[in-house]
DNA sequence: CCGTTCATGTAATCTGTTACATGATTTA
DNA sequence: TAAATCATGTAACAGATTACATGAACGG
């Protein structure tokens, strides 16, 4: 399972729970996500499978903090999940179930409004994603070139989702120019339709 | 939710749960997908909401076939989902993860291993969407301007799937090239270091 | 007669979300 | 002292997968 292995790859160092869920809202958002109900019991079941250990740290802040870290099994793991093959997910995209049954509704208005607010969720991921780069950037001036192999398969991973957001954004553009299209047509058939009266 | 949404779509016309199931399979896989065992007691659920009706229909081969339609309160329903705001679920990529995660093994011999292997699925995955759009055009040949707001509107979100996939294949070769670019560099090293002795 | 497709379902399990409970420490 | 952040969890529910059970009709 992908968030499993996740958080063997994210344990290497030792990490508390909380401090992968912050590292999936810094990060890790266009790859993954998990809130932390799924990721404290999901920490607990890897380590009775002896995949991962851990210590309680005393908390510099807050209360008591339960530190994981990679035990060799869990490595062992780790490394035969990478080195199969690439897992390819479903699509599923609740966005495109809509569009696709907008048709139904016969009104191309609705449809450049979804266009719009479909752009606007787009622009502001794509944002995200860009401002994660130039805290990179200014971190490591060699950026994209990273040093690192780390840093190097994370920058990666970043561009992948830096051209899905892109490509979806000029599929929003170019869909709704083709919309808009339709609506003029649809406009002067009406006119000429009036005109004939 | 998505998938009682789209089954709400999807039986305007009257479909039974099994049609639905060949139906991702033939040209909605690059949207959503859901299991006969999902889809079964999805619709029952559906049903006894009111949003669904079924009757059962003398099946012309095999065994008797159980067919839903629309409801005008699913209707009504359907049409609040499509005109509220486009929903985008979070990424989860498991490929990715494993991207990012080859990183710690510090081996880019694997990683150009991983990108051949996600090129192949992300190619065999465009091809079938290309498949689709070609028996599209074969049916209309006015593809893809087709006249019919349900045959645009698919059309549509075919075009964010070919992009997507497109978008992926960009990445991988950009990826793979980069990565390439690493090994020689590193081999290039050792051989100096090699002269040096 | 045997395999495929048509056709509908159940059960167990796994994965993920939302809501709730608790409490310490830091900053304004 | 109130709000934010650090920190760990539980419970109930929703969504999705896998395995299993059943049976009719059709083609070879």
């Amino acid at each position: 399972m992908s968030l499993n292995h996740l958080l063997l790859g994210v344990t290497r160092d030792g990490v508390t729970g909380y401090e992968i869920k912050r590292a999936f809202e810094e990060g890790l958002r266009h790859m993954w996500n998990a809130e932390l109900s799924q990721i404290y019991p999901a920490l607990e079941r890897l380590e009775e499978r002896g995949l991962l250990t851990s210590a309680k740290a005393p908390g510099e802040r807050g209360s008591a903090r339960r530190v994981y870290k990679l035990s060799p099994q869990g490595q062992a793991e780790l490394e035969l999940w990478l080195c199969a093959d690439p897992v390819l997910h479903d699509e599923r995209h609740p966005f495109l179930v809509q569009l696709a049954l907008l048709g139904g509704l016969n009104d191309y208005r609705q449809t450049l409004k979804y266009f719009s607010g479909l752009e606007a969720l787009l622009r502001s991921r794509l944002q995200a994603m860009e401002f994660l780069e130039e805290k990179w950037r200014r971190h490591d001036p060699s950026y994209p070139e990273v040093g690192g192999a780390a840093e190097f398969h994370m920058q990666l991973t970043l561009e992948f989702g830096l051209a899905s957001a892109r490509a979806g954004l000029e599929c929003c553009r170019k869909g709704r120019r083709r919309v808009e299209m339709r609506l003029k047509a649809a406009e002067g058939t009406r006119e000429s339709h009036e005109q004939e009266r």
